[in-house]
DNA sequence: CATCAAAACGGATGCTGCCTCCGTACGCAT
DNA sequence: ATGCGTACGGAGGCAGCATCCGTTTTGATG
């Protein structure tokens, strides 16, 4: 049992070497050139050749959803956090925020996440992060709903749609202006309205 | 004055010829590949050759312009039909889906809708059908406000950008439940709560 | 109808990026 | 030190973009 680790031989040492500079670079061309960025320049950049990275990386997808591996991980983090806040509602508009950061990480990065959270192909790497974040979601909205504060015909995968989409809208470059005005109008969408007992 | 129909010489007839095919196989091609569609392709089954489509439409923008100005012309027409509805808040509904049609005609248009209508390159002709939506918009944004409908602190931008967005997403193949859950979400978010007086 | 010049055509061309394949070199175990 | 197996990386095939220029088409003119 246990079988995984080091089975047979140890891991190589350029192996991982490669690997770490690849994902570096990755992420430093993604932050500035956005998701489709040219893969041949990161190899380059990050002194291996194409064969290298697309053995690490078979498709452009499973490079990208490596380097988000990081940002995930602060997500989870900051679900501490937010778990810690006593107000559902708070903690459901805080989570909002982060998902929006995490899905703005690099420009472009919207449309790839859509694509995995729809199609459901079990190879995507990127599935896995979405269904998180839907049932994350999913479970903010439900400790908001029992205490009143949001409407009982909202569902996660809804708000989890309307942070992809502001996300999407902010890597269009719209104005933060502009968006805190559309986060606003989403806000008096799903809040309950008070009712006046 | 009136000087420009026909100065000089009269259109030549492969000239019409050839854009009139072109707007065909493009719109056929968008339709069915989206708005990133190979328009070398589109040339070749439009019987031309790529020089040809490139001296019509000298960037994919401007094919898209060409393509959409029909669709736009209808968007027109269905604003006379809206204009006639008698309850301001029906009028902006009916807009808001007309628009959101219209960005979704082809799959993918939202992004260079969205950098058109925000960089404001004067030579790009998606900026001004962008304008006029905005202002369109606008208008019915305040007539609702002032019959008591739409909350005071929406804008008409604020509605465009929720049509782009509600676009994007069914782009990128959501199921038409989803989308109609997170359209109700926003009309929530821009109508006035019952004033109970 | 014949001729001409302008205008338009279209394909060859150079470029960039994607992705694969395979001879070679490297690193680890012995 | 040696050998095996793994990983490397660049060459190469392909597709799409955008341009340039020799050739053809077209309408005007006499």
């Amino acid at each position: 049992m246990s079988a995984g680790e080091q089975r047979g031989r140890k891991p190589r040492a350029d192996v991982q070497r490669n690997r770490a500079a690849l994902l570096e670079t990755a992420q430093q061309h993604f932050l500035q050139h956005g998701v489709g960025t040219s893969l041949e320049a990161v190899a380059k950049e990050a002194g291996v050749g194409p064969g290298t990275l697309y053995r690490h990386f078979p498709t452009r997808e499973a490079l990208l959803a490596a380097v988000l591996q990081t940002r995930s991980e602060e997500l989870v983090a900051r679900q501490a956090d937010i778990d810690q806040l006593g107000d559902p509602a708070e903690a459901l508009e805080q989570w909002l925020r982060a998902m929006e950061e995490y899905f703005s990480a690099f420009s472009g990065l919207p449309d790839p996440l859509m694509a995995a959270a729809r199609a459901q192909e079990p190879d995507n790497p990127l599935t896995i992060p979405c269904d998180i974040l839907i049932s994350a979601t999913d479970q903010y909205v439900r400790a908001a709903q029992l205490a009143g504060r949001v409407r009982a015909s909202v569902r996660g995968h809804d708000l989890f749609l309307a942070a992809c989409s502001v996300a999407w809208i902010k890597g269009t470059g719209t104005e933060e202006e502009s968006l805190d005005r559309l986060r606003t109008l989403i806000a008096s969408g799903y809040r309950e309205r008070d009712t006046q007992a």
